[in-house]
DNA sequence: ATCCCGAGGG
DNA sequence: CCCTCTGGAT
């Protein structure tokens, strides 16, 4: 007799099933943010705050092209980057930002973009979740899971996590899920938030995971 | 808890 | 109009 899985089922337990289903249903899930090197990505990544990846890939090519490394950022005229950056939102902060970190980059870090959580935190405007995905995606060395607004979301609709703090929710997911599974969850958390766990009007008959999903609806 | 901030969708 | 988008600093 085989003991179905239901939703009523320890996090612990589902979350296998769920990251087998979220694989087969995307197997192309990646970093959305186009980057050619770890720099790139950094600062897609402080672009993308509140701001969807689309509308930071439209912006980076020519970003890319005018600032091609960090002291090229670090030297810019603030008015020119904070343009160039405009329809990101929060044009303001991101350039400080950018700037700051750069300028670090450049004096303290040789110009290469620092490799462990602790470094990449004392950039300006970079926390966990952007120093996560700078480790897993640019370098390979997931410290952590990627917690954005679709990740926070999901893993409390499919009480992963009762946690409201990404920090906490982080952990949570951690204490449940292989390491090897890391970067992986985070992308497929993302991908399935935007196709069909949106956030405003989730897509619970054409979910693949509703059956372990507490909060679906029928 | 509040501020930063543009763009797109409903 | 309101809500949301790969958040972070104060």
């Amino acid at each position: 007799m085989s003991a179905e899985l239901t939703a009523a089922a320890p996090a612990a337990e589902r979350i296998g099933p769920i990251l087998a289903l979220l694989h087969a249903a995307y197997p192309d899930a990646r970093c959305a943010l186009d980057h050619r090197n770890a720099l790139e990505l950094l600062v897609a990544t402080i672009l993308s705050a509140q701001c969807t990846d689309e509308r930071v890939n439209k912006v980076t090519p020519a970003l890319f092209a005018r600032y091609p490394d960090a002291r090229a950022f670090a030297e810019a005229d603030r008015a020119e980057l904070e343009e160039m950056i405009h329809s990101t939102g929060f044009y303001r902060n991101k350039a400080k930002n950018i700037q700051e970190a750069c300028a670090r980059i450049v004096e303290v870090y040789d110009g290469q973009v620092p490799a462990t959580m602790d470094d990449l935190l004392s950039l300006a405007g970079v926390a966990r979740k952007t120093a996560n995905v700078v480790l897993g995606t640019a370098y390979h060395m997931a410290d952590g899971i990627v917690v954005d607004t679709h990740v926070k979301r999901l893993a409390q609709r499919l009480g992963l996590s009762t946690q409201n703090d990404p920090d906490k929710i982080e952990r949570d997911l951690q204490a449940i899920t292989p390491r090897e599974e890391w970067i992986d969850l985070s992308h497929l958390l993302i991908f399935h938030g935007r196709r069909v766990c949106d956030a405003r009007k989730p897509n619970c008959p054409g979910c693949v995971i509703r059956h372990l999903c507490p909060a679906a609806q029928a």
